[in-house]
RNA sequence: GCCCCCGUAGCUCAGUGGACAGAGCGGCCGCCUUCUAAGCGGAUGGUCGCAGGUUCGAACCCUGCCGGGGGCGCCA
């Protein structure tokens, strides 16, 4: 695999280990150096021995070994660091190692694959997708690309919300439109004024709702012309959703919709299965659980509800349920729920009673991985002038409209080499600017939409990665040449300028950063490493000439440099399901 | 009242135990005869919310407090 960090840690971590087994040697990149090994100074500590000693001695062992290939200076630094200066001819040597593809590049091999279950908490059926779902669709798009290069085999589940009373209203609507005018309305995407007009009704015409009440009961049990009438309403909305999922070029789709209504034939299997366990317990009318560790607004124990007093399942029995689909059917290892943090507390239960029931007996990890809210430019909850819920559809059409005007406005006219391509680039930098601006902060973070902010192409932005990207091709269209990286890999010679340097070093660091990103479900990381690589690239070009080079070796490693740089932004920026135009 | 998340430069954010805390934007000063200046370089800018504690070492861990957001039994 290549990568430098991985060698240094191989040439220091027996050793660190041979003094006191577990101890870790801590290898970190260095603003001093170019790596630094940390491990001396706690194990000094432990061994009752001065820290610079320690390092002199593991240093000094280390050197002996394989360090001596791979550095051209080792010091004992300050209170017992070790800085490691790499030598150019082994930077050399583990770049011609780098080969297309992330693992190619230096992603990591974990050595189990696991089966993945991530759960896009989805949206409600009958309902418009808006911004609110953005960040689910978008951060659980990127970690799925990021499980699946490693070698996870991924399901998807996109969970929507395609059941409960609502539907008893929306189902009396669609009644009273006409089946015909609704489908027709309904087509046309307005689904949001649907669900309107069924509100508005509801709580306007006593009549209507007693109507929608029984018709909640006919949904319950099954009535057929009921569920016909649902099903087209769902339907209908999953239409839409397809639609903007296609567009917002996540992968996601249909197929992957399995929604709450799947789970309603296991809900009384789920009950028994809590009652036998002895977990259940009646509360004012309502099936509880009380996992330990949570208590309510008086302190009082509080309840995971699956069943309520008037005997309708809720959306903890469909949780729960779904937590049992998922690890017996599916056999999951892992269970991922993208879905925002306010339902931090929901899931900590429904994971806490799973385990209680007995139900993760292989050792299956539930992990919420949570997200913030959408502000917008003001720091508030992100709507229209008008204060209502900006639509997803929408917000990719004003996307792409800014996106070409910054991209035929700029300087006059060379957008002409865009040829035909223009549309395609358009929407590449529009769509790609929302997600890497939603993708590059940590996650846990409310996020502020910032039209201009995120298509900007100063800073940590995609079309400042894009640009470079772009960049990098426009050098082998000039010289004539198809240049693959695997092609390349010989011709690297030892870098010698300090820009050829910091480049080599960051083009192998993806394997680190990379592994940050998917083992803390943080794309935010893998954000950061392709901005840092970017601006490296940027520096290199500025100072280091690549087909003006005074020699043709020269000319052929800095080309080989391109070329590897170009292969890991497109591979990083893939992982996190944006676009590389070709040109910009 | 209890619980969770956040608080780092004017703004937007990285950094979550290791050596003087980083980046982008805005403002200031420079750089296009030469592969895309949609760019690059430089200078400036911080009591890391506050106070204690643990540690050889704390923005990072622990406790308390302050400020912002969210959650806290029958909607999902």
């Amino acid at each position: 695999m290549p990568g430098l960090v991985p060698l240094v840690e191989a040439a220091f971590a027996p050793l660190f280990d041979q003094l006191r087994p577990g101890a870790p040697a801590l290898v970190r990149v260095s603003q001093r150096a170019d790596y630094q090994v940390d491990g001396a100074l706690p194990l000094a500590k432990a061994l009752g021995r001065p820290p610079r000693e320690v390092a002199e001695e593991v240093l000094a062992k280390a050197w002996e070994g394989d360090l001596a290939a791979l550095c051209e200076k080792a010091e004992v630094a300050g209170p017992g660091f070790i800085n490691l200066t790499v030598s150019a001819e082994a930077m050399a040597a583990q770049l011609a190692v780098l080969r297309p593809g992330a693992s190619g590049l230096g992603a990591p091999r974990p050595d189990r694959t696991l089966r993945v279950v991530v759960d896009y908490g989805g949206p409600n059926a009958a309902k418009q997708m808006h911004v609110g779902h953005l960040r689910s669709s978008i951060i659980g798009d990127a970690i799925v690309r990021m499980l699946e290069a490693v070698g996870h085999e991924v399901v998807r589940e996109n969970h929507i919300g395609d059941w409960g009373a609502n539907f008893g209203m929306l189902v009396e609507h669609l009644v009273d439109l006409g089946e015909d005018r609704a489908a027709h309305e309904l087509a046309m995407g307005d689904l949001e004024g649907f669900y309107q007009a069924a509100r508005a009704a509801y709580e306007a015409d006593p009549g209507f709702a007693e109507r929608a009440r029984a018709r909640v009961v006919m949904l319950q049990s099954g009535e057929p012309g009921t569920m016909a009438l649902w099903r087209s309403l769902v339907d209908a909305s999953v239409n839409h959703f397809d639609q903007d999922f296609h567009r917002l070029g996540v992968k996601l789709s249909r197929d992957d919709v399995v929604g709450e209504s799947y789970y309603n034939p296991m809900l009384d299997r789920v009950v028994s299965e809590l009652s036998e366990a002895g977990l259940l317990v009646e509360s004012d009318g309502a099936l509880c659980v009380f996992p330990p560790g949570f208590a309510n607004r008086d302190g009082a124990p509080l309840p995971l509800i699956v069943r309520n007093s008037a005997g309708g399942y809720t959306y903890a029995a469909t949780d729960l349920a779904a937590v049992r689909d998922r690890t017996e059917r599916l056999r999951a290892d892992l269970v991922v729920y993208v879905v925002g943090l306010p339902q931090s507390q929901h899931l900590a239960m429904v994971f806490e009673v799973a385990r209680m029931a007995g139900w993760l007996t292989r050792g299956e990890q539930l992990v919420h991985v949570g997200f913030g809210n959408v502000l917008g430019p003001d720091g508030k909850m992100f709507r229209t002038r008008q204060g209502g819920t900006v639509k997803l559809s929408e917000l990719l059409a004003e996307a792409e409209e800014r996106a070409r005007s910054v991209v035929v406005g700029r300087t006059g006219g060379t957008a002409q080499d865009l040829a035909g391509d223009v549309d395609e680039v358009v929407r590449a930098v529009g769509t790609g600017a929302i997600k890497y601006a939603d993708l590059s902060t940590d996650r846990v973070r409310d996020y502020r939409f910032d039209w201009d902010r995120m298509l900007s192409l100063d800073g940590n932005t995609a079309p400042y990665i894009q640009y470079a990207h772009a960049r990098v091709l426009s050098i082998f269209r000039r010289a004539g040449e198809a240049t693959r990286l695997a092609e390349r890999s010989g011709d690297f010679l030892p870098p010698a300028d300090p820009e050829e340097r910091e480049l080599a070093k960051a083009l192998l660091s993806f394997g680190e950063a990379f592994a940050d990103a998917v083992d803390g479900f943080a794309p935010h990381k893998l954000c950061g490493y392709l901005f840092d690589l970017a601006s490296q690239f940027t520096r290199f070009y500025e100072k280091c000439p690549v087909l003006n080079a005074p020699a043709a070796d020269l000319v052929r490693s800095r080309l080989a440099l391109c070329a590897a740089t170009g292969a890991v932004l497109a591979t990083g920026l893939d992982l996190l399901g944006i676009q590389a135009p070709e040109r910009m």
